[in-house]
DNA sequence: TGCAGCTCGGGCAAATTTCCCAAGCCGGAT
DNA sequence: ATCCGGCTTGGGAAATTTGCCCGAGCTGCA
């Protein structure tokens, strides 16, 4: 089954661009104790994948921020606890990171990251391990170190223009409900995501879910 | 305790305006049968004030769209399942409809309606019964009309758009993604909105999750 | 007293959104 | 066969919003 250890690793790529697949497969292969024994183009046919080849370690590219990637986690992950994922991805926001470890994933690399420390990453995750690489590992510091929860970062007035904002208001309803100038919730509105690294008011939408501050 | 149906309905009030709870209070008084035992000025207060006085009915006004109103009325059905609530606001989204009643709202009335009927509606869900506003009716039936779920209206491309989109994706990002321009993902965007009636990308975000298409 | 942080808003260039429109494609109806 | 309607793809132009930078008033704290 997959208690390949006598052979080694078994991975699975996920991963839409079919030229980097081969990027990384001949990356692994080159090492000796890994084996790719199975790839996939999308998020949606990971799960299939691997069922059908049961590998140790799943190496996981969720390309976009937020959605089919985690989805593609928790798919895995629910119905095969003992699935060992690792994503490897460009992002690097530590909310993301966050959301992948709180999905399932057993480790995290960013693509800028050594050969060598994905490698070492996916051996660390197989033996059931924990992997970040350093720039992670950095990210996931730094946001602890100023952050009990995203939110303490926010004023009162910061977290009541959110609220209303992933509640589905208007920048022009928030300031008519709080007596302001629409300026000046705009002005909120970018400090807000400055200040709690969001790049897109979805992840703004989906911060506030997940605190707590709304319900969806 | 609440079996006041001699002496007619008791009502706690909830509305973060003052005024508007004099408002009220004035209307409410006049009718004879109905008594305002008890007010509120936030959503938080609004169990606690439940919970003390017991009464026959609950006019909760959500003045923001989406989030602590509907958590008032889910905090206080789930632990007084016997609870009537009939909200009162100034909203009118089919989609904030639909989630109140979900959230265990009896009745919705929209802020523009006579007096008449919100006593009337008030009347009506002391009685058990389900009751609204005739736009409020008006703007469910044109919902309900042309919706199975909000997603049948959407095309494969518009869903997966909404998906990369709510899932914290930038218009850019799915451009590249999907091999699109990023006009077309512009007009798909804007076409998605108008197609779900969503009027903020917040609101598209909350779409997309309570259809399941994208996880929070 | 003075610094730091929150609140509030102006300014302005750059980017995005909002609508409206056109064209190709395809499937179903006539 | 033809036409209609809907999906997909994008252009164009006006209207808004964003991204940053700045200043001012206020409060609390050292």
């Amino acid at each position: 089954m997959s208690e390949v250890a006598a052979t080694g690793i078994s991975v699975l790529l996920v991963d839409d661009h079919p030229i980097v697949r081969q990027g990384y497969r001949r990356v692994l292969e080159s090492q000796g104790d890994l084996h790719v024994v199975a790839e996939a183009d999308n998020a949606a046919d990971a799960y299939g994948a691997f069922k059908a080849h049961d590998p140790d370690v799943v190496v996981l590219d969720i390309s976009m921020p937020g959605a089919s990637g985690l989805e593609a986690i928790r798919n895995i992950r629910a119905r095969s606890p003992r699935a060992r994922i690792l994503v490897f991805t460009m992002h690097n926001e530590a909310v993301l990171v966050k959301s992948a470890f709180g999905a399932g994933a057993s480790g995290f690399v960013t693509k800028s990251s050594e050969p060598s420390a994905v490698v070492n990453a996916i051996r660390a995750v197989a033996r059931g391990e924990r992997a970040m690489s350093d720039d992670i590992a950095h990210i996931l510091a730094e946001d602890s170190l100023s952050s009990g929860s995203v939110l303490d970062q926010l004023g009162e007035r910061e977290i009541e223009i959110l609220r209303q904002f992933a509640g589905g208001a208007t920048t022009e309803e928030i300031a008519t409900h709080l007596n302001l100038s629409v300026k000046t919730v705009q002005n909120y509105h970018y400090l807000i995501k400055t200040k709690t690294g969001a790049r897109t008011d979805a992840q703004l939408v989906r911060l506030a879910a997940t605190c707590g501050l709304t319900k969806i």
